[in-house]
DNA sequence: CATGAATGAGTTTTCATTCAT
DNA sequence: TATGAATGAAAACTCATTCAT
């Protein structure tokens, strides 16, 4: 399913022996479970128990897997972080135009999360998390942040911006993926952003950072 | 507090007898320490115990005020939403200039989620309510939006914009203010964006709403 | 409403005055609330606040009235008994006839309670009482089955059966007709005796009584 | 303890294997606790915590036989009639004499709701079921009823009574047993029919049916 | 390793009763 | 005396986690 090596656990052996396979298989589909169910409710309202059952294995086996829920759900968010870098970063290959490039940008975060309501019901559920998974989980949405930002960098630079703005969009763009992700379906067809709506968000943002007068900057 | 009537209790009659004051003050105590305590953590983490305790009063009598901790929620939420549009409504009163207003009442629904954590905190938790408080919740909610849209509706038109954005960028407003209140704090500070981003980002957006290209209608 | 004094409370003057009728209205209208609400639910589900309320007071001056939930009750319980003695009461005046009598006296108690059957509710509801209220109801329903034994006393003799029976008829009246009170009702139409039912289960035990052999005394 | 399959939880493979023998074994143990203690109080008295802990377990173990407290109640009385049934259903193989069947049959009600006050109490109980527990304790009345009633047609087309006569006897002796139940004890040891009582009264009962001149049948 | 039964801390909600006004 | 707001002791139920088999 990707790359990452076991979450708590012990240092799983690399060895890709018959029984180490099998094993892998059957994390990925826990992963593939539990990304699943917390795609249509609140991470507290995904069972253990659901998870497991889901994946053809027992409550018993997740703990095998994964120290603990909380450990898990630190796991998935670096999982669907992975499948969002996946998708932006290639953009920055094709830097034709800063301004395409920044609304492109704006626009995958904002699509991302209509299409992977997990992905936001995790970083909800982040903010529960405490210990070593809170950490990490912070750490993996961090790392996102970073590289965006750097992806952002020239073109920012091309629109005369200062830098440290690559971060505020990436975070604006998790953030109003985000909202979106649970506020659209939640409140109902009528009041959601029509399919281009999130293109003309993304869009138009990138425009206006472009032909705003620079902010002066705060003399330090 | 507030101008609400009781929320799902018998109909207060509107005598307002020293013991009727005392009542209100007690429900008022209520809605505060609710707010106070669902700033700083996720909803299901706030114990009614708790917010009666902070009430100075006893769990028991909670629920004189409320029929349950899902009602109070509901009201809750719509009290923060009240208190939004106060900050918003005031706005449509001097629309010089379509940019600004656009800019301003984004810039509003930003900064206010910035202040009042506990907004966001119910606005997620609205999700997971049932019946009748559900209900109630996703009104309030659509209410805002229309109130928003109605607001923003004569910018637009000078905007030369369709009127449907107008809720549009109700619901991106409220997402994105939603989005950063959580992320923000839980990332840290160097995450966060400094006193003037959000200011920047709602004037950027409302800019580039004004200079793209007109999006091409599809023809039906 | 009845004769009957004030149940656990200070000794009410017997002075009639306006203010004593007053409060005797009031305390008949909670008795009247009392048995309408508990013949539509068993006694646990019938809340202190309905009763005054429905009686048109508030809790508080129902415990003016009445110590406690339990004495209430047991008042109650007083009250059915003596509706029911009523009934059967004047039937001592005619024996014509034996079987005739016995059965009468059984007939009366199973469409008593058939008809009230709140009276089935404060039954069960007894059983629960505990403390002077528990002692009390015990007795009115001992007093109950006394009263009926020595109606029942020339009627048995004449059919030649002994003294105790007239008790265990009685009890027998009591639980059969208290228990299809709650049964049939519940169980839904097709299960229910039809209107001669009771009638006819009366009158065939009556009969039965009178034409079988005599039990033989055990011999002590 | 009986052949009933798991109340409500997933179908418990018939695999009696020795995990599956333990799991039958408490789930038992929970049905003795469960009779034996609502045998000396009202069910709404009996706690979930106290079955579990007669039964050596914890509250959370219960939880994993039954889904909640009413789908116990509803099992239990499933549990109890069974045991009524067993005792009913034999008498039907020697019918030798019309009079003694009924006689029989209605005894067997009375003398079983002396030794299990359980019973009582769980009838009692279950008309404050609802939903699923509800119906299934209804219908678990009902086919008493209609077993009983299988039972006695032959004996009552040679009394010459009609059919329908059966299901109320049955109703009958439910309701007398079951009213009997808790008066008796609860009125204390005076005001209780002697050993011989409920003999008595079955017999009578039955003499008097096929000695009473017929009911006409109203014309229709 | 896998299983799934058992655990038990933690939370909401009800309602008879009290008592200040 | 009347009111009705406040009290607080219950009690059912959930579910992550452990551990004997």
């Amino acid at each position: 399913m990707d790359e990452r090596t076991a979450p708590d656990r012990a240092g799983e052996p690399a060895a890709p022996d018959a029984a180490g396979l099998k094993r892998r298989a059957a994390r990925d589909r826990l992963v593939r479970a539990g990304l699943k169910l917390s795609a249509g409710r609140p991470w507290a309202r995904v069972k253990v128990a659901d998870v497991a059952g889901r994946a053809g294995m027992s409550k018993g086996a997740f703990f095998t897997h994964f120290a603990s829920k909380d450990t898990f759900a630190a796991y998935l968010l670096g999982v669907v972080l992975d499948q969002l870098a996946q998708r932006v970063g290639p953009m920055g290959l094709s830097p034709e135009d800063a301004e395409d490039l920044v609304a492109g940008v704006l626009a995958v975060h904002l699509r991302f999360f209509q299409l992977r309501p997990e992905a936001a019901n995790l970083i909800i559920a982040a903010r529960e998390l405490s210990g070593r998974p809170g950490r990490r989980a912070r750490q993996s949405l961090r790392e996102h942040l970073d590289m965006v930002a750097r992806l952002l960098r020239p073109a920012l630079a091309a629109m005369d911006q200062p830098p440290e703005l690559g971060r505020q969009l990436a975070l604006a763009g998790l953030a109003t993926g985000c909202g979106l992700a649970w506020l659209e379906p939640w409140l109902g067809g009528e009041t959601a952003l029509p399919g281009t709506g999130r293109e003309r968000l993304a869009r138009a943002l990138s425009v206006g950072l472009n032909r705003t007068e620079r902010p002066r900057r705060p003399v330090p």
